[in-house]
Parts: structure tokens; sequence; C-alpha cells
DNA sequence: CGGCGATGACGACCATCTACGACGTGGCGC
DNA sequence: GCGCCACGTCGTAGATGGTCGTCATCGCCG
């Protein structure tokens, strides 16, 4: 590897000057500056970020550490934060967390290790993995996922509203039992969406009752295993509201599996949309979250962030949208009064395609 | 931020005693090792991993440079990666490349200036920029496209195979003119997976006439507008082998869109499975890859790699696997001899549950 | 001729690792 | 029993590559 003092000699100067050339930070003279470019160019010469990191102790690397890679929400969400990073000049080292706590610990070592620029962050639950970096002055923004007790730049959506809209949809399509089948109880988006789900029920009468509630894991399996446990019970639930994208998956396939019809008789609605839903048969209905804006607005303030470390801690929240597909438009027999939207293939499909 | 230095007089050592106890190079006195242990505790130390990358002349980052973020063949293939990297000890930096040959160079140069431990790529086309990798004697690893005229590590899977398998299954079920929708020229697995197409079709006394090949993206987009344009000819197909798994997608919809039924009587299959596949209606035939496989195998190549940077560079070829669902096999009138698979809802649901 | 501005050379510094040298102890041989 | 040698352990210092502050010098202008 050729070093910076490589160039220097090629060029006839000192290294410093080489240093002065490559970062334009003082004057140089136009021709010297042109002879060392030139030299540069020759050597194929590559600054050592590794020194300069060393030296300006800091680093152009952000962790970006998500709970599952598999999920299409949160690859949405990367490529957001990652076009920002690009911009800003950031490299982005993606970190799979897979929910798992242990892990994502092990990448907070990882950055504080490596003195990341900073980290965007979609934690399983400990908020003392945030109060470690927080603590070691690296900069954090948490996305998704709101940590208790840590002040720290925050992106969230409307989850409340969101799943009290898809509730709301439900009740308004006519059915009568309506469940819910959530994540774990230490996250905040699983916690959010139940209270939007039981905020709906009350406000069309019902009680939200827990044995209409299943506690799952985010993923499909899990939204599987809920399913079928709601249909054994005594009295099973004509639809169901589900809290993401896989466990809704999960929670159709059960359904197929014991040939119970959707949209008729039984209606679903889940959180966040999936690719291709529009080829899904029935077509899921979901309330869609802007998933790169996501990523987008948690990259533009750890930019900013990095530029002000001072500055006080702000929380965005973007908003999620309800996209009616078939899942949950029953035949016109039981239709309530809210649903009125067209079933036709064509209009779908259209909807889709923006 | 506490250095070596801190927990050194901490415990009333030298610096190079702390590095040795650390890194349990050299043999230390148990009690003056359990003293910097002690020490090193008491102040949360954590070694610059900075600091240590320049003086060792290597990271422990790994740039995993990918096509398409977007694409569930990548991220899968990408976890595999991980899984092995995290074992390992090395660090994983995803790079989205975006089939865009500037962002490409971009993420080499990072590779480059940051001194990676390794690289593992799947270029989209560019020869030139592995050839730095390699001239830089950073370690590379190929992965799902082969580069041409390079030395390297290379993981493949038997896409000519797995083509020509797609297409000959299309011409055992009875159809009589049969398209293919492949990527872009540059790029081995499109040219392989043209070359299996053919061959099948050769082999079935057909002419494969350059009027049923179109050269598309790899895209959602690509796919719909190749099918589009093999709709508008004047004997248009009446089935088509896409080479990945978004232009097949996109080629349904463009089928759905024009309201042409699948499986009849126009049928489909595409290169590369996709998740939900099951949940599509009419579910789709693929040709299945072993992606998480593919990337534990160039994972562990690269992990080889770096522990011997002079041992030959070797080729892993992976298989790949028909799974033939609802949407290549048409209704009993045109079934031919070779298409003797059943059909029922509960057969295919339980065959992608697997 | 003096002063100021601009430019370049030099060296300290970032945090860690490691080669080399020094010191101490233990064992063996005379 | 004493001395020497060898080995084990520890500390010092230098190296890694780039950046930036400091100082000196040169040239130009007043």
């Amino acid at each position: 590897m050729t070093t910076i003092y490589d160039v220097a000699r090629r060029a006839g100067v000192s290294p410093a000057t080489v240093s002065r050339v490559l970062n334009g930070r003082a004057s140089v003279d136009p021709e010297m500056a042109a002879r060392v470019r030139q030299a540069a160019q020759d050597l194929d010469y590559r600054p050592n970020a590794v020194a300069r990191s060393l030296r300006r102790s800091r680093t152009s690397l952000w962790a970006v550490i998500i709970s599952d890679i598999g999920n299409p929400f949160f690859t949405s969400m990367v490529r957001g934060v990652e076009d920002v990073a690009q911009e800003a000049g950031f490299s982005v080292v993606l970190c799979n967390g897979d929910e798992d706590p242990e892990k994502e610990a092990r990448y907070v070592a990882a950055a504080l290790a490596e003195r990341m620029a900073g980290v965007i962050i979609s934690s399983s639950g400990r908020p003392a993995l945030i109060s470690r970096l927080v603590q070691a002055r690296i900069p954090v923004v948490a996305i998704d996922r709101q940590p208790r007790g840590v002040e720290v730049d925050t992106v969230l959506v409307d989850n409340t509203h969101g799943a009290e809209q898809a509730t709301a949809h439900l009740v308004g399509s006519g059915y009568r039992r309506i469940a819910c089948i959530t994540g774990p109880r230490r996250i905040s988006t699983a916690m959010q969406r139940l209270r939007g789900y039981q905020r709906a029920l009350k406000a069309s009468g019902r009680p939200a009752t827990e044995d209409l509630i299943r506690y799952a894991d985010f993923r499909e399996e899990g939204g599987y295993r809920a399913m079928a446990s709601l249909l054994e019970t005594a009295e099973p639930p004509d639809a169901v509201f589900a809290a993401n994208n896989l466990m809704t998956v999960g929670a159709v396939e059960c359904l197929v599996d014991n040939g119970i019809g959707v949209p008729d008789p039984f209606g679903i609605v889940g959180f966040d949309d999936i690719p291709w839903a529009h080829l899904v048969r029935p077509s899921l209905s979901t309330v869609a979250q802007p998933t790169y804006d996501l990523g987008r607005t948690a990259a533009t303030l750890l930019v900013e962030r990095i530029a002000d470390p001072a500055k006080a801690p702000s929380t965005v929240v973007l908003h999620t949208e309800l996209r009616v597909r078939e899942s949950s438009a029953p035949s016109a027999g039981r239709q309530g009064p809210a649903a009125g939207r067209t079933r036709s293939r064509g209009t779908a499909a259209g909807s889709l395609r923006s």
C-alpha cells in the first residue's frame, strides 16, 4: 500500500503538504497542488482511513442495528438510512440484532470499540445498551421503537393511531369478535398497537377482553401459533388485527390451513405492508408505514446530532396509512355502514403500483 | 474514553503488560494478570479498535457488496455471511451496490481506504474493481456472479442447469412458445440462465429464436416491461421463463393487468424463490437457490483465504432445486407427458412450509 | 528597509502492538 | 557453595499513517 510519504517523495514535497492538498484545508500553490494530485494518481494512492480515524478520533462509520434482516420493513428502512449516509460521506455497518438482546449487546460493544461516528438502533428492549452509547458520547438515534428512560433522538410512526384506524375499519366492515395478535410486551410498538386496538374496540362500545389478545414474537411462526390458539377458544373471533407484517402472513397461513375463508367469514388487517401484497390472494389490507422515509429521517437526525452533539433531542412521528384491500372486505350481506370500497382486481393492482 | 495507559497506571504495570494480558499473546504472572483484568473491568476499558487496526495493519471488518438490498435473495445471503462472520470475530459492512457500477466503485474504494479484512462481492459487471482489490492484497470472494478474467474464490449456483430444468418443465407441461426474460448481458448469471433456456429448447427440437428473448434489468419494473413487449409481438408466447425473482413478479403483474390467466393459458417459471410464494395466487413455480448457504459458503471461503492468502482460489457450485407450484401447471387438456403433479391447495401450501 | 501575509517543513500526537533489551531467578555444573 | 547460563517475565521505545499546530522563511508591498 502506498502511503502519504510515497506521494510526498514523488511530488518532491513534504507529507504535510500532500495532506493539505488532499483535504483542501489550507491554501497551496496551484502548480504544486497539481503535482501532488498527479503523484497521488500515478501511485493509485488511497489515504489510510484507519490512520485518519485514529488521529481525528472519529470514524466515518455508522452502525445500524436492526431487529430482523429478514423483515422487508427493516431492509427498506436501511435503504433510506444508507442513501442519506452516502450523501453525508458515511458508510453503514448493518448489524442484525435478530431480536436477541445478547447479539444486540455484542454489536453495541463493537460500535463502541470501533468508535463509530453514530448508531441508529431499533432496540429489542434493553435501554441500558442505549445508555452506554450515550455515556460514551456516541450519537444515537432510536428508530421504530421507543427506548424507555433514555433521552435520545427518536423516529417513530403513529402506532396507536394506525392500529386504531385498522381496528375501526374491521368494526365498520361488520365483524363481531375482533382479536389482536401483538408482539412482545417489552417492545414499545407492540404495546402501542395493542392500545390502539383496545381504544377502537372501546369506541365501538365493545369490551376489549384479554382472551382476544395474543402476545407473539413478531415472526411468521409466532403469528401462525397465535392464530391457531385463537381458533381453539370456546368462542373464536371472526376477525383479527395483527401487529406486524410477518405475523399477518403467519395468521393467514393458519387460516388457509384450517380452511377458513378470508375475508368471509374471517377478516384480517395487518400492521406494516409486505412486498407483493397485491399478488397475494386474498390481497392483504394493511397499515402501511413510510419505511424508507423512516430511515431517511433517522439518518438526517443523526447527521444533525453529529454536527451538534449539544442540541436537545427531538422525536419525529411519521404517519401511517390504512390500505384497504381484499382481506377485510366481506361480501355485501355482512358489510357495515363504513364499508364502501371497490374490490375489482384492476383497482387493487393499480393502488399498489404506486 | 479510557486508554490502555489508564489501565496500566491503575494496575501498576506497563501498557505492554496490559496488552499482553488482554491479548493472551505472551505469558504473564497470573497474579499480575488478575490485577490487570480487575483494573480493566473497574474502568470499563474497551480497546480502541481503530488504534489496534492501525498497528496491526488489518481490521476486523468485512465489506459485503450486493446488488440490491431490496431483493430477498441478497438479504438471505447476507444473513448467511453474517452468521459466519460473527463466529469468526468479524463485523460485516453491508454495501448496497444497487446495480450501479459507480456506486459499487465507491464501495470498493471505501473497502480499500478502510483496509477491510475482506470483501464479498456480487459484482454488477466490472472485473476491474475486483482486480483492484486483489492487487491491494485484500482477500476477495465473488458470490452469485462470476467475474471474468480474475482468479478469485467464487461461490455460484448451477445457473445453466437450473434454467434448463425450468424450461424443460415448461416444455413438458405442454406449452408451445416459451419465451425468456433474462438480465443484463454483462452479468454472468443472466447469460448462464439464458444458455440453460436455449439448451432446453434445442433439446426439445425447437428453435431458440431471438424474438422470444428479452434482456431486462433484474427488477420488477423491467420484468413488467419485458412481458408487455413479448405480448405485443405478432406471435406472442404462451409461457415464459424469467431469470430472477423480481422480474417474475413484474411479469405476473403484467399478465394480471392484461387479463391473461396463469397457468392457463399462460405458464410461468421464475429463477429464485420469493418469500410467501405460497400465499401468491397462483402460487409461483420457481428454481430455488440455497441463498443462506450461498452466504455461509462465501464467508467460510473468506475466512480460509484470510488465514492463508497464498492458497489456490477455489470455486464452489451449489445446487438449485425446481419447485413446481401452480403457475406452470395447466389444466389436464394441455398437459404434456411429463406433467403429473397435484394442484390441490393443501399440498401446495404444505410443500412451501418446508 | 521593515512588516505582514502566505506557504512549506517539522514534529508532536492519536492508541495500540511488539521487538528488543534488561533484569531476576532458578538450576546445574564445577 | 559459588558462579554462570538460560529462560521467563516485564518495561521501554519505536513503529503504524495521517493530521494539524507551530515556526521559519520568502516574497511582496508600502
